[in-house]
DNA sequence: TCGTTCTATGCAACTCGTTGCATATCAAGA
DNA sequence: TCTTGATATGCAACGAGTTGCATAGAACGA
């Protein structure tokens, strides 16, 4: 239930209606954590019930009226109560990988494209974060010295930037791989 | 659905019973996808009465019968089919990063135990791959040269491996984070 | 001898996550 | 004018994944 969590830090950080929390996890959030309106919206709901989160109606000219959610007391405790507990350490769960070690019985040449359309994502996702740090903490408009909350954001996404990284260049070594064992036939 | 086709690749590499599954997929599969024995059991009996597997039963002594599966013609072509469709780029999920962020309004300080038994976890599945890369790859008694199934099992070891290296490097990075913005009061 | 672990399979209940669809207004462009 | 896209919220159904429990004999160590 990590969304729950993932939910009540972001409200922390600033309160906002759920359809502000879907954009939010389509950029910074989404460096470890993603999730649709759908799911935002029906956790939004059941957390309220729970009085976890304060709700205000804010009506809007020429809009459906908006609900910004704010974290309430119960909701602080019940993150602190997660952030003392230990968690598992989370594996990978990889589709692309498993599609490499299976390409061995059908045509290893026919993944390249496939395999170089995913290089190109994760490339733009790179450059996307590395914008995002020099914006936010590294270049010239950047608050220095940062704040505790700032340094902590700012780990993460070099989390992020590290995590791209690693996988470009891990998908040019499948690139050279599936290369090197072009012609090979499929095994039987 | 990816479980589906980890299971049939994992069968076409090696046919086997759910159990012997769910002991790889705490392994080599385990480099790219996890699962536990019951889903596998449900997988496995659903596929089995689509068509896409065989059954063998094979008796034991002193043990339950075991039931050996395989991947029959139909199970190879849904494989292929997968295999020429695209899937998407997988983002993270990665609950100790909420938890970092979510650290700003709590004590950081009381992280660094929890970041550090992740380090000890991630420092032990890197030994592991590299024994288990040395085993079967690069030590004095591997194959050489390998061919292509064994070479692209070797690139996705490799993908491992570089995950799990980036990993202690970045909980490395954290810690020291956590460490210099140390006695930081929280957020309120 | 008694508990634990390993082999081997499975059900039931539940939560989590995805997909498709629906509504409603405004702004901008073709 | 008509369509598309952004804002803003939501239901229903399904599929995927987790957790707890149950069975049952063999091997092994305390």
């Amino acid at each position: 239930m990590a969304l729950d969590h993932a939910i009540l830090v972001s409200l922390l950080e600033q309160p906002g209606s759920g359809y502000e929390l879907a954009r939010r996890f389509e950029r910074s959030i989404g460096y470890f954590w993603t999730a649709t309106h759908q799911q935002i919206y029906r956790v939004l709901k059941r957390m309220e019930s729970d009085g976890l989160l304060d709700v205000r109606d804010i009506p809007q000219q020429g809009r459906p009226d908006k609900k910004e959610y704010s974290v309430a007391g119960p909701g602080r405790d019940a993150l602190a109560a997660w952030l003392h507990e230990p968690i598992e350490p989370e594996s990978l769960r990889h589709d692309l990988a498993v599609k490499i070690r299976g390409a061995a019985f059908d045509d290893p040449a026919a993944l390249i494209r496939e395999v170089e359309r995913h290089h190109r994502v994760h490339s733009e996702r790179l450059e996307h974060y590395l914008t995002g740090e020099r914006r936010d903490f590294t270049g010239p408009g950047a608050p220095a010295p940062l704040d505790a909350g700032q340094e902590l954001q700012h780990v993460v996404l070099r989390g992020g930037i590290a995590y791209e990284r690693m996988t470009v260049a891990w998908l040019d070594d499948v690139l050279a791989t599936l290369h090197r064992i072009g012609p090979a036939a499929p095994r039987t």
